[in-house]
DNA sequence: TGTACATCAGTGAACGCGCGTTCACTGATGTAC
DNA sequence: TGTACATCAGTGAACGCGCGTTCACTGATGTAC
């Protein structure tokens, strides 16, 4: 069958998006192609008219995950209290629940780190938040204050999510949202 | 063949500790029993006559490397200013280099956590590294102070491993580390 | 205007592979007689 | 002291399964004549 001009370049991005939440949600390793492709009511054999391999596809889902997240902090970023704005939004309850639309940090950055070969797209994602942060933080040493927030933020929210009793996870979520708060005005 | 007394005890534990080293190092889902019981000299049949499933295995061997580690941080926690010391092993070149060897949080939380079935072995790793580190803070907040603290040193060491510059890995390491010490200095 | 053909996104069977798990079996040794 | 037997940690072939990947094919539509 024919289909429209941009019909393909349309299911390569419903690929991408389908993936790019299922990797932050359940893992790489975990997500099958198969499952992937008929969630989209496609059948696998296709994927490879669109992706190289796998990895292809974890790499451009990662990327567009990076970049849609890089637009909406911009947006954060914009307003008034900023980096208060933030850590509010990271360290949020509905973050916490919704891993597949979020921070792809805490869900896939120890499965890709080390293990698998390494891309610098992690690189770039830890480099444009943290001198993001830094801009609005004060002192000779607001890059070093913006790599400590960004680890708090990023461990705080796994082991939010981590934990099996609801309340010790609210604890942390809050505990790390409260002090980072206060460093921040205490600036 | 007939074996010493202890021999299948000792058999167990060398499972569990070969487990241990590799689920932190390369991950749950990557570590086949197959190759694991390989390394050992044994045949992978005989897995069955020391643990009910994976799982079982999964379980215990975290539990036997919370233990162990939680036996060297007591240690730390007795000599000269315990906080600094703890902070400067956890962030260090050699706790970043052997994952194996090290915290199981920063590698194996986002695997067990949300998906597979979850254990409260990740809950009271948390709580007693939170109170143990708490007890030596101070302020109504030093819960939260412990919290927070623990997130930054699980959240920078994944970093750290995750990124593929050497030089942005040191940056982190360094910069979270010095961070912390100050505000523990500072308190 | 009508017909033959080329295009190409998507189809679905098949591939080899490693996984977790099962199970009938082995064979060295301690025990019973 | 010598022989038959029970024990049981470990063996290794086999199971079904889902994985990533390949490939000959389909069939609706745009294009050429």
């Amino acid at each position: 069958m024919r289909y429209s001009e941009d019909h393909k370049a349309q299911t390569h991005q419903r690929i991408i998006d389908e993936a790019s939440e299922r990797f932050r949600r359940d893992g790489v390793g975990v997500t099958g192609l198969q499952p992937l492709m008929k969630a989209l009511g496609l059948t696998h054999g296709g994927f490879y008219a669109h992706f190289k391999s796998k990895y292809d596809l974890v790499e451009q889902a990662l990327n567009a995950a990076v970049e849609k997240l890089a637009v909406s902090v911009d947006e954060t970023f914009a307003g008034d209290n900023p980096l208060q704005t933030f850590i509010r939004h990271y360290l949020s309850a509905s973050h916490r629940a919704n891993p597949g639309m979020g921070c792809p940090m805490p869900t896939l950055c120890s499965e890709l780190g080390q293990r698998g070969q390494p891309s610098p797209t992690t690189d770039r994602m830890v480099e444009s938040r943290v001198s993001k942060m830094a801009e609005h933080l004060e002192g000779p040493d607001a890059e070093q204050q913006s790599i400590a927030m960004l680890s708090t933020m990023v461990g705080a929210l796994m082991l939010s999510r981590s934990v099996t009793d609801p309340e010790l996870s609210d604890r942390i979520l809050k505990g790390a949202r409260q002090q980072l708060l206060k460093h921040v005005e205490g600036n």
